[in-house]
This record gives C-alpha cells, structure tokens and sequence, in this order.
DNA sequence: CGTTATCGTTCCGGTTGCGCAACGAATCTT
DNA sequence: AAGATTCGTTGCGCAACCGGAACGATAACG
C-alpha cells in the first residue's frame, strides 16, 4: 500500500469535503477514533482498555459511547465473568456506516 | 492510486488513533475540511464561497476561522477589490501542520 | 444621490463536549 | 467478613460550537 504525502492531502481533503456535503453524523476525532477501534482493533473492547489505548479519560470514553450508541453504531453488554466491567461490540447499522465510509474513501481515491 | 475499502478502513483507524495519540490540535471535522480546502482548493477563498462550497453556515465559517487563524494555520486579509471581502489564505504553520498530517498519514499507510 | 443588495461578523439561546472528583456496584485481599 | 481496590458512570463548572436573526460596512443599482 503506497500514499505520498501528496496523495494523503488530496484524499483527506475530498473525503472531508464529501463527509460534509453529505452532511454525514459529525463524530469528533475520539469518537471516530473510538468506532474504528470498536470495529477494527482485537476485542474484547472495554471503557477502561479503549481509554488507555487512546489516551483519553474514561468520562470522555463514556460520553463517546453515549453518543455512538444513540447513533446505533455501537452496543454495550455486561460482562458476563466481572460485572464490573462493560463489554463493547458492534452492531449492524455501525458496520453499514463503516462500510459506507471506506467505500466513499476509496471511491474518492480513485479520482486522484 | 488504488485503495480498496479494507484499505481505506485501517487507514482512518490508524490515522485517527495516531491523531488522538499525539494529542494534535482536535479540529472539528468543519475545521478540518475548511483547513484543507484553503490549501489544496482552487483560490481565492472567501466566507460565503466557503460557506456555499462546504455547504455550511456563514457563522459556522467565521467561527472556524476565528479558531484556524488562533492556531496561525491561517490568515484574514480584506479584499482590495470589494472591501467587504475576506480573503482566507495560507500561512507558513498551516503548512506545516499540513505536511505533518500528510506524511504521518502515509507513513502509516506503509505498515498496513 | 437615495435605496437596495451583499459581505462578514456578532448576538442570542441552546446543545454538546471536556476534565476532575465523587459515586455505587462488583471484586479482590487478607 | 471487613476493608481496599477497580469497574463504569454521573455531577459539576466551564469552554466551544451550533443556526437564525440582526448588525454595520461596503458596493451596486436606479
């Protein structure tokens, strides 16, 4: 996989520009850091674990997940071994919304 | 330039965790977009052909400005022309930080 | 000229996010 | 069993952002 720094601009200036007109649910940085990591980073996925792989604080992780889970793009469950802990896990309108993304992304690249 | 949607996926996913990880400026997605339209859109760049072009408000535009131009990636100028324009243009650190993300972008892209 | 239109900004009320500290619940330690 | 620890959440005060409307300044029009 090769991308000059060149390519990179170009691609994140059209697929920024893109997310906008289509004026998609606007996530902040951690939020959206939060949902590729939920989907794409090895589970189990806990408040605790994700806050100290991203480097924020576990309220801000909370509120990420409030937000991600009213948008449907994320589910919370209980774990089963200690219930002190939340287990995070994808759901299916988060994975169309992933998908849709990295569909537009390429899509985008193509016309570099 | 190819870049399927898999691709495209672990891409973000590293660039965003990156971002978080380096503690960067957060920029809105708005911010952001704006940011890189001024650099690698087609100048001149003023407000409401921002506003039109980004499909936002014109105080979202000014906002975003007011905090772009706070961190020096970029500058307000009056047009000579119609005095009641802004022109929006580049700075040296707006450059920078430009090709900072870019070359973080693609060096991650490497390691995909 | 005076009037009308356009430009970017500011005001307004409301929403969302933040970090820190404290919390109840669950688990571990001894 | 009792105290200490760890889990995720919530309360608090604060800062940033939002859209719509109104504003002063400038330009265009009749």
């Amino acid at each position: 996989m090769e991308l000059n720094h060149i390519h990179a601009m170009n691609l994140w200036h059209r697929v920024m520009v893109a997310t906008l007109e289509r004026d998609l649910p606007d996530l902040t940085a951690r939020q959206f850091a939060l949902l590729f990591h939920v989907y794409l980073g090895p589970p189990p996925h806990t408040v605790r674990g994700l806050a100290a792989r991203l480097k924020i604080s576990k309220p801000a992780v909370t509120r990420a997940l409030d937000r991600l889970s009213a948008l449907g793009f994320v589910k919370r469950m209980r774990d089963k071994g200690d219930r002190r802990s939340v287990i995070i896990s994808r759901t299916v309108a988060g994975a169309v919304f992933l998908r849709d993304f990295a569909d537009m992304a390429a899509d985008l690249a193509e016309t570099v």
